[in-house]
RNA sequence: GCUGAUGUAGCUCAGUCGGUAGAGCACCUGCAUGGUAAGCAGGAGGUCUCGGGUUCAAGUCCCGACAUCAGCUCCA
């Protein structure tokens, strides 16, 4: 979970350990606004019916922040919990953590759950809420919680106290007869969780191990107010309504089959948007001052071995055996790029040096793990590889973040920023880690950027900045990566030709910013919901004459259009001309020509668009002029109407 | 890879007790030339994912494989 930065916005104040953490907590609470679920001091959460154990800045935490939903899902958790226990009292229950949306419980039971049991379970838990249980935090002793959890029958609550440091506090929580083990906090009763849902039901390994036993995990989510839930449920139903996979289908982009599993057929719609990506991209790091190579996607396994990828990566690689020789195909562009800078002498005078790289990439996932566009075997990321003397570092970084929002601006999703630094196993020199991580630090300081920490996350050979997309619908995407790396260029043995005339080591910057172009379309075409801007989109325009008698004019209008480089199609069919406005509404087509009598006449067409049923008449050539216009400049959506005719 | 579910026409799905398969949409043909989200009629389309097994008989029951889906694990 993301360590939520404190608000310096919201109201805080100082207190002194041992001081009521409920009394604190209303001298926080601003009236009329959100019920205050439990209190932050310093980062840490504490029990409203608990004194503060240490002094701090305290801060009242409601539903609105990460760190009061937590809590409220966590008790959440408890009460689903407790409703299971009721109509199953033989359950032993495993782990019951809040997570990004919601909570589950992990628990083993006498049989299988159905979603037919959701609604008895739910009921149960209203009926909890209803009895609004104090929920009471007690400290115990070692030896009587395991003796406790050993008579209750509860031998995933004994080993997790068996496997608690000797010296932790153990506490449990109580609301009516339900007794659980947990760190907590908790909110102060059951009654604070006035709209729970169950959501789903899956298997999971006791503690992750595919050895240990598998138990049902439940999934659920809470609000404070029905309204809210309900809001949730509709988001959630969003979400599946854009799922890309669907959409995929139904729009004629890309598909799968069974004898290439998790390799992209792209159609001819989908590729149109694939190759207009990928153009906008190459056309945009051209101007950036990158230039283009293309190597190879097979490399003999020597190379593999050479580059670390053969003992780090083997089992996500795809072989091809030969008779005296092992073929690998490649899951990153960075070894040939290496190879590449290497095979000449390097000057100062060339650095930096942006290798792009479109290539093919191949990684083996294991059947179960693949999803749609989004984790597939096959992908192309919009790659590079700078090679750099170590000092110009920071200057670079803030070229590659210029390009970032140069890259992202025309899909307006905005994005969050983590640095990870150091991890325990890196290789290299701490001053030289050090060193790196400053010029990353100081490259977003430059730039006025805010980030997140993400001490000890960055890669084993550099330290890293990730960016997470949001989406239409707010939800984040790892997209863009800028990657440090001292490693490649010592294991390729590259280097440069200094200004005194030396040989340096260079070191390599490796970063994608749409990251796989495969990933990325899966993402707008959820972003958009399938409505893609008219730059993006498969057909920009589609003309439709009324009637037969108008094919004439309108096929000069297509050849119009066609001529200014717009995607444009003529729907010749003889459906009534209700039923070509309806295909063309469903394939989210973002212009529609219409043609009749009266355009004929005075040589004009009848605008709608996606959007808007009449966006109104236009002379011909205002609106090819208009049409190019918005694809020239991507803007977001078809231009609307500014003269009614 | 693991657990569970699913797999029937291009798509979405129905198919009872085991008795050789059906709808809507899409597609093709004909009629209809229609002014902003579904005109009428007809036609064609199936190795019921694949391979075994049980049975007089398998879309249906059993076993295995493959793929997909939901999770887990992995991946970043």
């Amino acid at each position: 979970m993301d360590a939520p930065i404190g608000d310096p916005e919201r109201p805080s104040v100082k207190v002194e350990a041992g001081a009521s953490a409920l009394e604190v907590a209303a001298t926080l609470a601003p009236h009329g606004q959100a019920e205050v679920l439990a209190l932050e001091v310093d980062g840490e959460v504490v029990d409203l019916e608990r004194r503060v154990p240490r002094g701090g800045t305290a801060r009242a935490l409601t539903f609105d922040d990460p760190l009061g939903r937590y809590t409220f899902w966590h008790s959440s958790a408890h009460i689903m919990a407790q409703a299971v226990s009721r109509l199953f009292p033989e359950v032993r229950l495993a782990i019951g953590p809040p997570i990004a949306e919601g909570f589950y419980y992990d628990m083993e039971l006498p049989r299988p759950l159905t979603e037919e049991d959701f609604p008895a379970i739910e009921a149960q838990m209203r009926r909890i809420v209803a009895e609004d249980l104090p929920i009471v935090r007690e400290e115990w002793t070692r030896q009587a919680a395991l003796e406790h959890f050993a008579r209750q029958n509860q031998p995933y609550k004994v080993e997790i106290i068996q496997d608690l440091p000797p010296d932790a506090a153990i506490t449990c929580y109580r609301q009516g007869e339900f007794l659980d083990l947990c760190r907590g906090p908790h909110l102060r009763s059951t009654g604070y969780v006035k709209a729970p849902k169950l959501l789903s039901l899956a298997g999971a390994y006791w503690r992750g191990d595919e050895r240990r036993p598998m138990l049902q995990r439940l999934y659920g989510t809470s609000f404070p107010t029905e309204a809210a839930l309900t809001a949730h449920l509709a988001l959630l139903e969003e979400a599946r309504r854009r799922d890309h996979r669907k959409l995929g289908k139904e729009l004629d982009l890309f598909t799968f089959e069974p004898e290439a599993a998790g390799f992209v057929f792209w159609l001819p719609k989908g590729m149109v948007v694939y190759r207009t990506l990928e153009e906008y991209s190459r056309q945009l790091q051209l101007s950036h001052g990158y230039v283009e190579v293309s190597t190879p996607w097979v490399y003999d396994v020597s190379l593999w071995k050479r580059s670390g990828h053969f003992d780090h990566y083997k089992d996500n690689m795809f072989f091809i055996p030969r008779e005296d020789e092992q073929l690998g195909l490649k899951p990153m562009n960075c070894p040939g790029a290496a190879l590449a800078f290497g095979s000449r002498v390097r000057s100062y005078r060339e650095l930096p040096l942006r290798l792009m790289e479109y290539g093919a990439l191949s990684r083996y996932e294991r059947s179960g793990t693949m999803h749609g566009l989004f984790r597939v075997r096959g992908f192309v990321q919009d790659d590079a590889h700078i090679f750099l003397p170590e000092e110009d570092i920071a200057a670079e970084v803030g070229r590659i973040l210029d390009l970032v929002d140069e890259v992202y601006r025309p899909f307006g999703m905005s994005y969050r920023i983590h640095l990870s630094t150091r991890p325990d196993d890196a290789m290299g020199e701490p001053q030289l880690w050090e060193r790196a991580e400053t010029a990353l630090a100081e490259a977003l300081a430059a730039h006025g950027r805010p980030y997140d920490l993400k001490p000890k996350d960055g890669a084993f050979y550099g330290p890293k900045l990730d960016f997470d997309l949001f989406d239409s619908l707010h939800r984040p995407w790892q997209c863009a990566t800028i990657q440090l790396d001292f490693q490649l260029p010592r294991t390729f043995d590259l280097t440069f030709r200094g200004r005194d005339g030396q040989e340096h080591r260079p070191v390599v910057l490796h970063r994608a910013i749409l990251g796989s172009l495969e990933r990325f379309i899966g993402i707008l075409t959820e972003h958009y919901a399938g409505a893609f801007p008219p730059w993006l989109a498969p057909v920009q325009v589609r003309v439709l004459p009324i009637a037969e008698r108008h094919g004439d004019f309108a096929r000069e209008v297509l050849e119009r259009l066609v001529a200014a480089g717009i995607r444009a199609e003529l729907d010749a069919s003889d459906e009534k001309f209700g039923q070509k406005i309806r295909r063309a509404q469903l394939e989210k087509v973002p212009y529609m020509a219409v043609v009749g009598d009266r355009e004929v006449e005075s040589r004009t067409v009848s605008v709608r668009t996606r959007l808007e049923k009449d966006a109104g008449s236009r002379d011909l050539d205002a609106f090819v002029a208009e049409v190019a216009d918005v694809i020239a400049r991507r803007l977001a959506s078809p231009a609307v109407a500014v003269d009614h005719a």
